[in-house]
DNA sequence: GCAAAAATGAACAGATCGGTACACTTTGTC
DNA sequence: GACAAAGTGTACCGATCTGTTCATTTTTGC
């Protein structure tokens, strides 16, 4: 069966959101952009708060299906996923319309901590946290969750600066680095 | 003499444009939170872009004088400076009205790489790279430029998380990232 | 103290914002 | 094929957006 017609609004919702920012993208672009009726997206949804918030929670499935997947396809060992952590971020940001990390665009444009918005990007985070977190126990880390703070402080951090500063070596600078932590903290 | 009202008012309204972002603060919103009238800020800018602009240029200066100078305060060597940023930020972080980094912001709601705003946050970036690059020289770095880009790198993501997940620990677990890069990289 | 410059307040323009009302058409199902 | 559900188009609401106009008041320099 085909995708329902919520699925088709929230998914082309996404792209316009990420295409443009939250507050930038109106209504009546999205009516355009995705050729769905007012009418029907205020029935699917009371608020476009509501429908950014169904955009980000697809995202969150999507992003961390795309590169947990991406990783074990990149890298064998746990230690090898890590590092293939950057290898795929470094294809995504080598996509045209790549715009940096949605859910750090989220969380600047809805600053406040306790906004549904600002809780569902924190809490994508935290979900990276945890993947990458059981993933430093399995490779054999002392402290797992301290090195799974550090390379998803890496990660951020490329995330970015490819953004900013459109760099394109921000990826492979933060797999170097994260290359010495492992070595540094794992025995091998 | 005192400042001038075209200062005060960039001031001011970079507090406003910080506090709420630059898409949710309105004009009228400005007035209020500066306490200066329409007509003398259309009078100093021609337009509202124009205005955030010289906020984000006032904040150019303000933040790498600050950042720069607390380095020199907290670390005499080179390569302690280096990892003092990491203190600094720490204390930047903990700070009541602290939001991120006003230049990734930027970036994020002016997205087009050659929007002037964009651009401006941008190169805020490659300053503090030449900064810490020098630095990494002085230090005795093989490759000062990279250890740059990889400690920028480690700030940038330690800036976002400690924003979107209101995490405490993030300059910490950057500096400790940062002390095995430097200690791998640099004879000592 | 006087003239020029700067700043003010309030009203206004035209566009766009999020969101609603309503009559109509398409779609899916038994 | 009928009936209900879902979707559409358009016009509209009040609020807000950036930016302007203009007459008045305040500040400044000489």
């Amino acid at each position: 069966m085909r995708a329902t017609k919520r699925e088709e609004l929230v998914g082309k919702a996404l792209l316009a959101f990420y295409a443009h920012g939250f507050h930038a993208t109106g209504m009546d672009r999205l009516v355009v952009e995705t050729g769905i009726s007012k009418t029907s997206m205020y029935k699917h949804f009371r608020s476009k708060d509501d429908l950014i918030l169904a955009a980000i929670q697809l995202r969150d499935t999507q992003f961390r299906d795309w590169l947990f997947r991406r990783m074990k396809a990149l890298g064998g060992t746990p230690r090898e996923q890590l590092l293939a952590m950057f290898d795929a971020l470094g294809e995504w940001c080598d996509e045209p319309g790549f715009r940096g990390c949605l859910f750090v665009k989220a969380a600047s444009e809805f600053q406040e901590p306790d906004h549904p918005i600002h809780i569902q990007a924190a809490a994508h985070k935290a979900q990276l946290l945890g993947h990458l977190s059981e993933l430093a126990a399995l490779a054999g880390a002392a402290e797992p969750k301290a090195l799974a703070r550090q390379l998803l402080i890496l990660k951020e951090g490329a995330i970015v600066t490819a953004q900013v500063e459109g760099c394109r070596e921000a990826t492979a600078q933060a797999k170097a680095a994260a290359t010495i932590l492992l070595d540094q903290v794992l025995a091998h």
